[in-house]
DNA sequence: AATTTATATGTTGTATGATGAATAATGAGT
DNA sequence: ACTCATTATTCATCATACAACATATAAATT
């Protein structure tokens, strides 16, 4: 998805009103606009930028929806001065390919080992059972010769679900989407790759029984040790064929 | 911060296109329009939901802004297929304060033990140098008879900026402003004050050497041994007055 | 003089009609 | 069957008007 390359997406025509938006997020990121402060009104913006009032409309809205701004009816629009409004983007910005992987893995780790610990002291009868169907899941679709990427990331979130911690379920179910396509192992051949996913299916099994018998600091290290190997297995594979 | 309780918070009127938003958001996540489904026309729309197509307009660009939705001219607008394209938004939905808090600090806590650890390994003699500036500019803020809260956080953040993971360090950077203003520690007596000072920097300084020393397992455990008794203190403190 | 009420002005929110631009669908002609 | 012009559909933009709200100013009342 295209940066600012100058080559356009064919069919993509950059809209004005995502224009004006940028221009003015770049007004308010450099400073230039402060916290509090009042943007120029609709109709100084139409002259400023020589648009439609539609169109500077919706790029104020657009700021507006990004927690930047905030219009009030009567009196203005003005720069937001409560920053926890702002949603959190993940786009890789300039990262390399290989980089972009390696750093998301990283901070997937980070969050899991935590889950892992937590889940072991948290769970409860009902998330014991969540867990196991996930696991069954991700065993049936190994067996019928899938990737089970999807399966395997279903696991992973019903851990981070019995932490009953709300925000580190939601985080890691955004990463979702970042770490599911990771096109490294589907390299493997039939041989290598039936090995890795009895690997796989073991390292997933004992971390389920650490977290069954509650045991906190087993969980955590051996959901490091899970992550940590799959990390390396693509720190090696990215080494080779590294793109953009 | 009024829920639906029929009276309106005086001067925030709920704006229509709002209001579509809303509806066409809960539409798509409960899957009535399936990922690549077309969105009805804005014409469409217009009668349906009995309002102009401004309306209708800047409500299909918020849900653009989200990566909900892409409209393309001539063809129409569609749901995403690319959930990756989303922003990640921490709101409190739902939860008391103290669960609010106590879930962000876990979250937190989970980031920055593997960022300590990451920190020890990769940290250049560049990245020391602004560590122990950031130490400095907290002990001074304490010094100054300031809580130091943004120092304090400016110094975790120059630890997971160490890290040379940009997305371990944005979004620590993002979990800030829902961090920093903790009012907890604030009804603290001058003594007791100035002893969880010293503790604090006592923990700042230990996690600093083993940093240095690149001892990376220490620097965890440090770490995380400092933010759980932050967190202990705060759970306590919220045990007895729990608002909302 | 002080307070309240009416008026004027400026701003964002909504409605409406018209035109431009990109895509898809149609159909004539080969 | 294929090409190409035509038409239709749809979003993007423009222009204008009015409504809702906030604020300042003037006027009226006490």
């Amino acid at each position: 998805m295209g940066g600012s390359n100058g080559i356009r997406a064919l069919g993509v025509r950059p809209k004005l009103s995502e224009n004006v938006a940028t221009q003015l997020r770049e007004l308010i990121q450099q400073g230039d606009l402060e916290p509090g402060a009042q943007l120029p009104t609709e109709s100084a913006m139409v002259e400023q930028f020589g648009v439609s009032r539609t169109v500077i409309r919706e790029a104020v809205s657009a700021l507006s929806v990004d927690g930047l701004v905030n219009a009030q009816q009567g009196r203005g629009v003005f720069v937001s001065d409560d920053p926890s409004q702002q949603p959190f983007r993940l786009g890789r910005n300039g990262l390399s390919e290989a980089d972009h992987i390696v750093q998301m893995m990283e901070l997937r780790l980070s969050l899991e080992v935590e889950s892992a610990s937590l889940a072991a002291v948290r769970r409860d009868q009902s998330d014991l059972r969540a867990i196991n169907v996930a696991w069954q899941n991700h065993s049936d679709a190994m067996m019928a010769g899938q990737t089970g990427h999807k399966e395997d990331f279903g696991l992973h979130l019903a851990i981070a679900e019995a932490t009953k911690n709300a925000y580190i379920a939601g985080f890691l179910r955004y990463l979702g989407p970042f770490i599911i396509p990771r096109p490294a192992m589907t390299q493997f051949t039939g041989e290598e790759r039936a090995t890795y996913q009895r690997v796989l299916e073991h390292e997933h099994r004992d971390i389920l029984t650490a977290i069954t018998d509650r045991d906190a600091l087993s969980a955590a290290d051996l959901m490091r040790g899970h992550l940590a190997r799959g990390l390396d297995l693509n720190r090696r594979l990215l080494r080779q064929g590294d793109a953009t």
